[in-house]
Formats: C-alpha cells, sequence, structure tokens
DNA sequence: GTGAAAGCGCTAACAT
DNA sequence: ATGTTAGCGCTTTCAC
C-alpha cells in the first residue's frame, strides 16, 4: 500500500482530480455533499498533500537551512535556538546541518540544500573552510541566487549579509581586564587559531599589550588542536613563565584550562586567573564557576534569520553586516578588582 | 534575475528540454559539439537541477528526518552522530529538528517532515508527547506508510522499530551500586518523571530497594521540572534524612546536585554519593569527577539509522525492537568500594 | 458544480 | 543526433 493521491480519490469517485483537489481544498466550487464525501474519504486513507509538488509548484519551501561547524558547542545551539525563535514567527522551518569543522562535509551539505530545498542559508564556517579559503561552495551558492547570510565565522572573500561578533574588542577588553586585575603574564589559549574569530580575538589580544606597553610573546599564545594533548602543551606553559592570567577561547577550553591548572596544584583565582568564551552550561557549575566572555547567541541567530527573511522578501537590497558586542559576565575564575 | 532552468537554455540554443537535459547529463545520445556548448552555458551560468523536481520524479529524498526532543543534552547529541555516520554511509543525509520538549513542536514538525521531504523518521518523543500520550502526530505519520524509528524514548502505542536503553536495569543497578557502597538513604531525582524512561529506571530502583529488604520512601524520590527551584528542592531533601546517595537522571541534573550539595557543606563523596546519567562533556570536569551512567548515544543512534534503512528498503519485514545496555563509568563521586 | 488543460522542472521511453 | 510525449502530484485558470 503506497501513499494515496488526489489521482487515487478521483479515480475512486469517478471524478476528475482538480475536483478532487477543491474538495480537500474545502472549495465553495464544490457541492456539499461531494465535497463531505470525498473529504471522509481523504482523512479516512491519511491523504497529505505531497509537499514536493507543492513546493514546486509554489517555487518555495518555506524552509532555511542553517549550517553550523560545531554542535557541542553552546555558542552554536544559542545560536540554532535564536535563528528557529524567529523564523517560527515568520512561518518559516528551519533544517540544521553540521558540518564538523570539515571542508567536505560542509559542502556536501551547501549541495543538499541547495537548489530548491531550502529558501534560504545561514551558515558559519567550517574551520577548514576558513583556513583554506576554499570557498568554491559559498560562490556556487551566491551565483546560484540563494539568499546567504553568514554569522560568526564569516569570510570577506564572499559578498553577502553577515552578523558577527565583536570579536577584536572582546579579546582587546579581556585582555585589558587581565591587566586591571594586576595580571601580569597572561596566556591566550586557542582551539580556533586558524579561524577569522581565533585570529580576531588574538589582535584584539595583542592591542590591549601593546597599549599597556607590554612585549608580544609568542610562546604565551598557545593554538591546539582536537589532536593535541592540552595536559601537556599547558604543562609547558605553565612551566616557561609565572603564568597568572589565562583566556581560553571557548567554553570547553577554559574548563579542561581550569581543570589542568587546579591539578597542578595551582589555586584559582589567587594564583591564575580564567577566562573563557561562550556562557553555557558548563562554566557556571565548575568549581570556581568561570569568569565569561558571552557572545549573545541568541541575539546573534536572532539578527540572522531577520536578515535572511528580509533577503528572501527583497533580494535587491544592498548587504549588511551586523556587528554584536559581547559582555564579561564576572564569576569566581578572576581575581577580584581592588 | 532568477534560477535558470533547462527551459531557459533550450530557449537560448532553440533546442528542445530533453536534448538539454540529455546534454547536461552528458549523455552520448548528444553531439559532442552540442554537449559542450550547452555544459559551458550551463556552468557559466550556474545551473543546477531542481531538487524538487527531481525528488518528485524518483519519489525519493534520500533523506532522513530526525527529531529529538532537548540538544542541550549530550545523549541526543551522540545520538545523532551516531546517525549521521550511518546515514552518510548508505547515501542517506539527515536533518535534525528540536521538539523543545513540546508536543506542539513535535507535531509542527512531524507535518513539515510527512508527505515526501524525507524518506523516513527517526523520532525521540518529547516529554509532553509521553506525558499525555498524544498519539494522534505519529499515527499519522505510521499511517502514512512513511518508515519510522523511535528510541529511547519511546511509546507502547506505537507498532514500529524502536532502539532503546535497558533503564530498568540501569536504574536497578546503579541503585544496588549505591548499596553496595554501603548508602543507607538513596535520593532519585529526576526531571525526566513523567517520561517512559524515568518511569523505567525508578522501576529498576524500587526493585533494588525490595531486593535489599529496605522500605520504600516516596519522599526520597523528587521529580522537578525546570520551572521548579531545584536548590529549594535538594534543600528538603538533604534536611528530611541523612541522605548518602543521589542518583540523578541527567547530566546537567547531575552537575547540579552535586553543585548544591557541595554548596551546603557536604562532602562529595564522603557524605554523599552522587552518580549522574549520560556520560557528556561536564561530568568528567567538574569537582569530584562524577560518576555516570553512559547509554551509549552513538551505538544507538548508528543501530537506529541501520532499522531505519533497511526499513525503507524493505518495507514488510516485521517491527524490531534493540534493547542496549547501560554501562557504569566509576569517578570520583561515589566512595570507593571497599 | 465539475472538468479539461496548462504548468512547476525534470527524466525516460519512444519516436524520427 | 534530436525531438515528442508522458508523467511525478499538485493548483489554478478557464470552459462547460
Amino acid at each position: 500500500m503506497k501513499k494515496i493521491t488526489l489521482k487515487d480519490i478521483a479515480l475512486y469517485f469517478h471524478v476528475s482530480i482538480s475536483t478532487v483537489s477543491k474538495a480537500v481544498n474545502d472549495s465553495h466550487e464544490i457541492s456539499r455533499e461531494l465535497k463531505q464525501r470525498i473529504q471522509e474519504y481523504a482523512k479516512a486513507n491519511h491523504y497529505k498533500p505531497n509537499k514536493l509538488a507543492l513546493n514546486l509548484l509554489n517555487r518555495s519551501t518555506k524552509t532555511i537551512g542553517v549550517i553550523v561547524p560545531n554542535i557541542l558547542n553552546y555558542f552554536f545551539v544559542q545560536v540554532l535556538y535564536g535563528i528557529e525563535k524567529v523564523a517560527n514567527e515568520n512561518g518559516y522551518n528551519i533544517i540544521s546541518c553540521i558540518s564538523d569543522e570539515s571542508y567536505e562535509k560542509e559542502s556536501k551539505t551547501l549541495e543538499f540544500l541547495d537548489s530548491g530545498t531550502v529558501d534560504g542559508l545561514i551558515i558559519s564556517l567550517a574551520e577548514e573552510t576558513q583556513v583554506k579559503e576554499r570557498m568554491e561552495g559559498l560562490r556556487e551558492i551566491m551565483e546560484s541566487q540563494i539568499p546567504l547570510v553568514l554569522f560568526d565565522r564569516v569570510s570577506d572573500l564572499i559578498d553577502c549579509d553577515k552578523v558577527i561578533v565583536d570579536d577584536f574588542e572582546a579579546g582587546y577588553k579581556t585582555t585589558k581586564y587581565f591587566f586591571n586585575l594586576g595580571c601580569k603574564n597572561v596566556a591566550f589559549v586557542s582551539p580556533i587559531g586558524n579561524s577569522s574569530v581565533g585570529k580576531l580575538r588574538l589582535a584584539g589580544y595583542k592591542k590591549a599589550l601593546d597599549e599597556a606597553g607590554r612585549p608580544y610573546d609568542d610562546r604565551l599564545v598557545v593554538n591546539f588542536t582536537a589532536k593535541d594533548d592540552l595536559d601537556l602543551i599547558m604543562s609547558f606553559l605553565l612551566n616557561y613563565k609565572t603564568i597568572d592570567g589565562i583566556l581560553g577561547l571557548d567554553e570547553i577550553t577554559a574548563v579542561k584550562i581550569l581543570h589542568i591548572v587546579k591539578s597542578r596544584g595551582y589555586n584559582v583565582p589567587k594564583d591564575v586567573s580564567i577566562v573563557g568564551f561562550t556562557n553555557g552550561q558548563l562554566s557556571q557549575y565548575v568549581t570556581p564557576s568561570l569568569t565569561m566572555v558571552s557572545q549573545h547567541g541568541k541575539f546573534i541567530g536572532e539578527k540572522a534569520a531577520e536578515l535572511l527573511i528580509k533577503r528572501i522578501q527583497n533580494p535587491d537590497i544592498p548587504f549588511e553586516t551586523k556587528v554584536v558586542k559581547t559582555s564579561l559576565l564576572v564569576r569566581d575564575s578572576t581575581k577580584k578588582l581592588q
């Protein structure tokens, strides 16, 4: 038994397909009586209009596709919530896909979502894509005229609407915060050294160093990947100098750093202060609770969705870039300001 | 400028649509020369076959839909990974949706995914759906013949393939573990008291109590919802009796409990041992690290995807239910066994 | 009140 | 080598 179609119903009642169509859509053109019988039969046989056919007809799916690099990062989950909220308010569904930081997976997903499946796309680039500047996939998307909004991990090579975090300022302000606390040697620990986001924050860090008249020491800047042993790396770092401040570029990194630092006998925040990025579920429950930079993920998602929907409705307006400021959530992993 | 179609190309070259179709698909039926010109033109104008039309034609989308109740729960994220892995290996894409524990959102998503958009569905029920036993939506799905696999939060009211955790045994074994540790008063703290999963674990808890010849005290069983103040609830619990063991039914609950218990001056695990469910990212980084029951989410996802794909390929085989055992990951939040 | 026809974008069997 | 036709499932004129 396969799915029932208008045709099947029409055959059953010996009427035309269009009559059935009108009947199930409750058109006044059809007689009460026939309408009733057809509707009953349709319900009884679980008739459902085929969305594919409708979408083809309407050349619209009322769906927006979202690609995020990493679902384990709370920031992206928050963005997803924001997107979904605005999308639903505007009658759109979202389908969310994960690129897992891989260019290949991102491209495959892009290909899948392109060409009719969705009305628009919201994307944060995979790290690999950013590192290798592999923009072919995105270019295709742009050129095939599908509305696109990039957020957080964006690229200058692509001209489209964007929502970004003020990462430069975040890096700058946070580093300055450490200095105000009295920290002398602030380390910068990044799992995303190659992404635009990581680079901007580092630039902000450098500027703060500069302004404070302190030399830039690249041994205090640690880039690592999932493959690396963070424990070992941190051990080098801690043995190199008397570190009294550490900035971790995402939540799980900050939590791991805290764990490692504590297990090596340091007191947090007395010996070393720690600040992380992304105010998620972990940071408030570790001991001591972590001071975090919040990027307002939900807000970013909302803005991205708004931009996209605006663009879908009006493809010809000029591109916009929205910059969202971060804020610092002070908790117990940083020394108190005197 | 709208999306270019075969028709547009045909018009441009003054040939028929099918000729163009064959040309872009590199058919040998078409002359080298024309093929080349058409392909070039197509590429230059970013022609992409419309997936909607193709799917309609093939009556298949090579996509499977997944609905999970809560993306902040690491268990579901793991399941998602497992599903995606197997799906990709078999040439399927997945689109993942979040029901947010709400029946309404689940239904809306169901409706969206039904009727052509996906070839099959993998779902873990929203709590509201389970509580109110609102199975209309799922019934519809079943009756409209779309392949369906339920996992974790399942329902007896729906006849389909299922992958479940052995939650009864998990509740039973874990409670016995507390007793072996020497615990006398083991509390059971659940944010999912109304879901099948929560009930089964509670039944296991009761059985262990029973076997140990201890009375069941329902004041040791705490159900709470997102709205409740867990702090307050725990305070009642801790004042009621000398609790020396607490079982928290998910990761974030276990972490919160640990936080609360510690802040009230108890030593974990000396005064009270804590075990949580779901081995995620939080439990290993809190202090002390939490002993957890792992449900092997990724494995569950893989099995669910395998079942679904099997069913898509062969709709007539009898339904299966796979039961996946849990395992206990002992860390520092439980007293050491002597 | 009902039906025929066209069309959304595409492919495939069947002419020519 | 190229074109015609039919059809996937549906809606929407426009006739009758």
